[in-house]
DNA sequence: AAGATTTGATAACAAATGTTATCGTCTGTG
DNA sequence: CACAGACGATAACATTTGTTATCAAATCTT
């Protein structure tokens, strides 16, 4: 699982098989909740196979924000970082085979790290890239109707049509299955 | 206007002067376009007085997306990090007295005082905030109605209901101005 | 102070989206 | 194989939000 990154790192070996020995294997069922809404995440999961939503409970319908897959890895992250409740929730959708650290053992490791230049700067380089996603995000729900960010997904991330059942894409763009099939049904004789 | 930082940053004398030198003063009306959409951004503000916005131009309506007040600082972030084109335009709402810093300068200074932990952790926590409270923002919108975001603004930011005019607050929760109204009367009629 | 511009309210109508209910299909499990 | 539950389509109706137009008040300019 982790030889993909082997020689991305300069670590000496001992250090590597040091942190590399932190991550847990963990398999589960589709629907396994692995953190609750309120509760503090105390775990980061890496993928190797399945995928996992991260959603909002919001009087009782659910609103999927993120999707993950293969490779990639969850947790949420400022529940994470800062040791507060976390507001969303993070379950599989897939029966999924995943990798966990603890927030204990990770912190050790970034400290640790941070002393590489190279990976410091590789570190703050990988949160900007995510608060530019977030802004992404933002800007398209606010700007673009259901129709358009329908139409973005098939383009740029396919596999969520493919592999996502289609109430959970619904919620990710923030409407209702019925309006989702609507939208379907429309574009399909329009053309 | 910078000698409120000065006893926060354990910095000597003439490096401190060497930085605030960096800093030209700047005076403009409202409505002065700051940096334009599709440009690069090269500087960054400082409001020593006054108010800006931050929009995107989509086709032809204008949506707002961040409102920056006295002692805030102000720039297309990824434009300003990546050297990409600015997504959005930044615009004075009221005349305003400003400082800039040119990204040469910025870069220089910020390489110097990374090698400062505390200050290169700090920096580090700040671009975290910025990402939580693009979540924010973010998970407000999708999630609740713009009655409810338009209480939230009055609770959590009364300044911008006081100094904004209601065109740019309608544009900021991503509705039209008569639908402001309409909401703005039914709360009225309500009480 | 007169006129122009900006700002905000309201009404009438149109379009987008949600709600509820029904039905058919698929899929996994015993 | 049968059946329950999950999934998706569709219809009818309700609600929300946008569009266009008009008017009044406030503010700015000269």
């Amino acid at each position: 699982m982790f030889n993909q990154f082997r020689n991305k790192f300069p670590l000496d070996d001992s250090k590597w098989i040091e942190y590399t020995d932190c991550f847990k294997r963990l398999e589960v069922p589709s629907k396994t909740i692995l953190l609750k809404e309120g509760e503090i995440s105390k775990k980061l999961f890496i993928i190797e196979k399945g995928c996992i939503r991260v959603w909002f409970n919001n009087n009782g319908k659910d609103l999927t924000t993120q999707f993950f897959f293969e490779n990639q890895s969850v947790a949420s992250i400022e529940s994470f970082m800062k040791k507060s409740p976390s507001p969303a929730s993070i379950e599989t959708i897939e029966s999924s085979i995943l990798w966990w650290i603890s927030k204990n053992d990770l912190d050790k490791i970034l400290s640790e790290i941070k002393e590489i230049p190279q990976l410091r700067d590789r570190f703050i380089d990988m949160i900007f890239e995510r608060t530019f996603d977030y802004m992404k995000y933002f800007v398209s729900f606010i700007k673009d109707s259901p129709t358009q960010r329908y139409l973005s997904l098939i383009e740029e991330r396919p596999q969520i049509l493919q592999r996502i059942p289609q109430h959970y894409i619904a919620s990710y763009l923030g409407i209702t299955t019925v309006h989702l099939s609507r939208i379907k049904s429309k574009l399909l004789h329009r053309k």
